[in-house]
DNA sequence: CCGCTTCATGATACCCGTACCATATTATCC
DNA sequence: GGATAATATGGTACGGGTATCATGAAGCGG
């Protein structure tokens, strides 16, 4: 069917030995030789076929990135980043979305292995230690990024979390806020933990006695960030803040605040983390705690590729990433109640 | 090293061929034999290795997605899209940026070929036709999305970009726009190139003699769309509109007018091309013709299925989408002069 | 001219699962 | 009871490169 390096030699005249080390530049071959074999290679529009020495070498020169969904521009620039330092270095990247799921991405792991994937840079879907544990037994090389799951070593690229909540919270407060809402991600999520931790790391930092502050645990996106402002509203009639677990939340608190003719920042302040593109807002407007998202990827793919070629060996590397405070109209001004 | 059907045969007192039985329930096992494999499966965490099969069977479960730049919103849902369809059919995609440069296409697609990737999901770069004719000659099935290349025949899952590009420049005409600068994408790009004829295609029909439109020629990103911008303010003081070639020159060309201080839509109307995230826009703002982007991505995705798993054969299917036209503040309303 | 290096090419085996063919035992039917 | 079918298992070869070993010729110093 396709051509073979087979297919090739017989045409050259020579063996298929000879071809391989035309294509790979790998020994001795006089010119006469590499000539007719460069022309047999020409007229039959040969294609070496990778697989055959993957099969032999074990290496795939892939890598996978797990995460929990491109659509959000976080990890769109995550995966930009990987795929940035994967590209020079002949890797390909394959992509799996997880939706937070445990069991499509119990399924993807599953798959992945079967492929013999190089590496996989991972971000975990829950706290669970048993799908990172499965593929290190099969020794292959992970990198998680962003989130951190209890009780596990591994290589780790991520930022912190919770200064950037420590410093988001302090400036509210410094704003005058004392009734605050926070709608905080998932509660098996290790980032939106530390957010949380550090929210109230802040609290009792600052030391403030009539703070009133009340945690909702709920998901990573718009309708869970809609839903926990909607049940903050009804429950807390004098809230003055929002402090949400990421930009998906945050949009979608601020859409039902829209919806329900509130405003931000004239009647209530918002704070949330990063990651959404300057690009997309004509008006910047989020306070936000900013992340390297694309840098994040970047590094985590470099430190992968170091593990899967050896240049790193021994313990697990962590490389926590500094995040940056940018306060916007979002958070309003000082209260002057 | 790693653990393969061989030891797990040993361990079991079974023939290899024995033990795969077991993993694909292709044939008669007995349920004590079945038992003893799966134990063996167990204890050692024997994984399968595709590649293998792979090798003989020649087919990977692979897909690609050569798209220009996953960290354009509208081609993360074309991607998303293009995953959706490939996790539920089993198939894993790779991610190819080709950041609209032939030189990494040709790169990635070299090699994607030495891969033995099942089928291509493509956006060229340019209108250059040797790159995909190199895939066919290869007999991996290709399916072109959102835009075309003239001279060859594969298949194609497009929207109407004419079409849209037509009632975008009606709805300025009918505001009563006269002057109008024309932000456009590649030249050798089809998508591009379809929306300035649509546009004449508009003018023509509504048979404007006094109408002065300016074309610019640039690329699909930010800064293009700011520079060119910079240059129709300048060369056409008179102007009263800009019809952007897509999301990004908009963003660019908006960018570009706040920081001259001029405001849209009371000093400038403004339409593009779908494709920005209304999450990201609290007020949502830009008129554009909407783009079906995620399902573009499914349907090529599954017309790329089809072809390879033989579904459909013969003659390439185009398919064409339909595009809406939202009207939103960008466009402002009807001139008064 | 011998022994050694450099140059040039080929034969074989291997990676890992499974399609295909072969064999053996037991069950079923007339 | 003999023929046929169903059940159960194993041996071999293959796919496509290339690492490894082997072989042979030419070049060269002494």
């Amino acid at each position: 069917m396709t051509v073979t390096i087979r297919d090739v030699a017989k045409r050259a005249g020579v063996s298929p030995v000879t071809v391989s080390r035309v294509l790979n530049n790998s020994d001795y071959v006089s010119q006469k030789t590499r000539a007719r074999v460069e022309a047999a290679i020409e007229a039959l529009g040969y294609v070496p076929n990778m697989l055959g020495p993957s099969l032999r070498s074990k290496q795939t020169m892939t890598l996978a990135a797990v995460i929990s969904d491109i659509t959000n521009p976080f990890w769109t620039n995550v995966t930009r980043g990987i795929e940035d330092v994967a590209q020079v270095n002949g890797y390909f990247v394959i992509l799996c979305n997880t939706d937070e799921s445990e069991i499509k991405q119990a399924q993807y792991l599953q798959m992945l292995l079967r492929r013999r994937i190089d590496g996989i840079l991972f971000v975990p879907a829950n706290n669970e230690s048993a799908p990172i544990e499965l593929i290190q037994k099969q020794d292959i090389p992970v990198v998680m990024m962003d989130r951190l799951v209890p009780g596990v070593t591994v290589d780790s690229v991520r930022a912190d979390s919770e200064e950037g909540a420590y410093r988001l919270a302090k400036h509210l407060f410094s704003l005058g806020h004392r009734c605050i809402a926070v709608l905080a991600g998932p509660k098996n999520v290790s980032t939106s933990v530390d957010r949380v931790t550090g929210y109230f790391r802040a609290l009792e930092e600052v030391g403030l006695q009539d703070c009133e502050t009340q945690v909702y645990w709920g998901n990573f996106t718009q309708e869970s960030g809609a839903a926990m402002a909607a049940e903050a509203l009804a429950a807390t009639p004098n809230l003055t803040a929002f402090f949400t677990g990421n930009n998906f939340i945050a949009l979608g608190a601020l859409t039902h605040l829209q919806n329900q003719g509130r405003r931000v920042p004239e009647d209530y302040a918002l704070v949330t983390f990063g990651e959404i593109p300057s690009r997309y807002l004509f008006d910047p407007f989020l306070t936000s705690d900013i992340y390297p998202d694309r840098e994040m990827g970047r590094q985590a793919a470099q430190l992968l590729l170091d593990r899967i070629q050896g240049k790193i060996t021994g313990d697990p590397k962590q490389i926590v990433m500094q995040t940056e405070l940018v306060v916007r109209h979002s958070s309003g001004t000082a209260l002057t109640t």
